[in-house]
DNA sequence: AACCGCGCCTGTTCGC
DNA sequence: TGCGAACAGGCGCGGT
């Protein structure tokens, strides 16, 4: 039994709260395809709650008796294939989670009994995640995964694309890399992030950045997504080896600081609201 | 066409 | 002290 590494945020009165991003959910696709995959399901229980879609029990029930051939990621989505053709869609949403572990928890969706005495568990407080059977034909027709942007770690996603999305848009950067058509998996912890280490302020519009700046911004971008992913790889050995549950917390330098000094040049950082979600930047790392 | 704001959810924390 | 409001956010959708 293990613990997966959800990101803890350190909020101003120190309680923590998940957040499942992009690299989250790629640790949560490693673990799986290490201790998943070649599982045969026994039987298949579910809550009666409904998430952001409602639970299929019926295609879940039947689910017994077949295997997990492979786990792969697009965007923020777990693809779990089975054996009989179909695939598990999971979305972790804000608070999703998927464990292995024998004790019922309050908010458990869905519990996968496997083979070997071990249970799957998708858990979910605030249930804005959502757990999906879809055959290959719904898997490739899917609305969710259809009109997706391109993987934010791959080759395409680069200067030269990110230019032609900016060029004449007015819209702030910010939203920009936030909108999962354009570039997917940049929640809106990292967006702050990458936005800070790139020196631009989340509000300048897309089409006032130069082509230098926007360089810097992917490179931020793909760094800050592969530190965290680094740092979540490396505490699944970790926890594997003593079962002590370890936890993944990336150092954040602006998400959630406001009011505390830059660690770069110690101005407050600041706070506001764009598009419906918290902002942080400092206005003089930031231009 | 481009892009913003809303609503879904619950646990936690804040203010009165 | 108790209770309601505010807040956290991914993402599709409806509206401008």
């Amino acid at each position: 039994m293990f613990f997966l590494p959800i990101k803890r945020i350190k909020q101003k009165n120190e309680s923590m709260l998940f957040m499942p991003e992009l690299p989250e959910v790629e640790t949560v696709r490693r673990a799986m395809a290490a201790h998943l995959i070649g599982r045969r399901i026994i039987r298949v229980q579910t809550s009666n709650k409904r998430l952001r879609e409602p639970l299929p029990k019926p295609r879940l029930k039947a689910l017994a008796g077949v295997s997990f051939t492979c786990a792969e990621r697009r965007a923020k989505f777990l693809l779990l294939h089975l054996d009989d053709g179909q695939t598990l869609l999971v979305h972790l949403g804000m608070t999703g989670n998927l464990v292995f572990r024998q004790a019922t928890e309050k908010h458990d969706h869905v519990i996968f009994e496997l083979d070997g005495g071990l249970s799957l568990v998708y858990a979910d407080p605030r249930r804005f995640g959502m757990v999906l059977v879809c055959s290959a034909a719904e898997l490739a027709a899917s609305p969710y995964l259809n009109r997706l942007g391109v993987e934010p770690l791959d080759d395409a996603f680069n200067l030269e694309f990110l230019w032609s999305h900016c060029k004449g848009r007015e819209r702030p950067i910010k939203n920009m890399i936030m909108d999962s058509h354009v570039v997917v998996g940049v929640g809106n912890i990292y967006a702050s992030e990458a936005l800070f280490n790139a020196g631009i302020r989340p509000t300048v519009a897309a089409k006032r950045l130069s082509k230098v700046r926007l360089g810097r911004l992917v490179e931020a971008i793909k760094a800050v997504l592969r530190d965290a992913i680094q740092a979540g790889g490396t505490t699944i050995s970790d926890y594997l080896g003593d079962g002590s549950g370890g936890r993944f917390q990336q150092s954040l330098a602006v998400y959630g600081r406001t009011g505390q000094g830059c660690l770069v040049c110690e101005r407050p950082v600041q706070a506001m609201v764009m598009a419906g979600r918290s902002t942080f930047y400092c206005s003089g790392c930031q231009k």
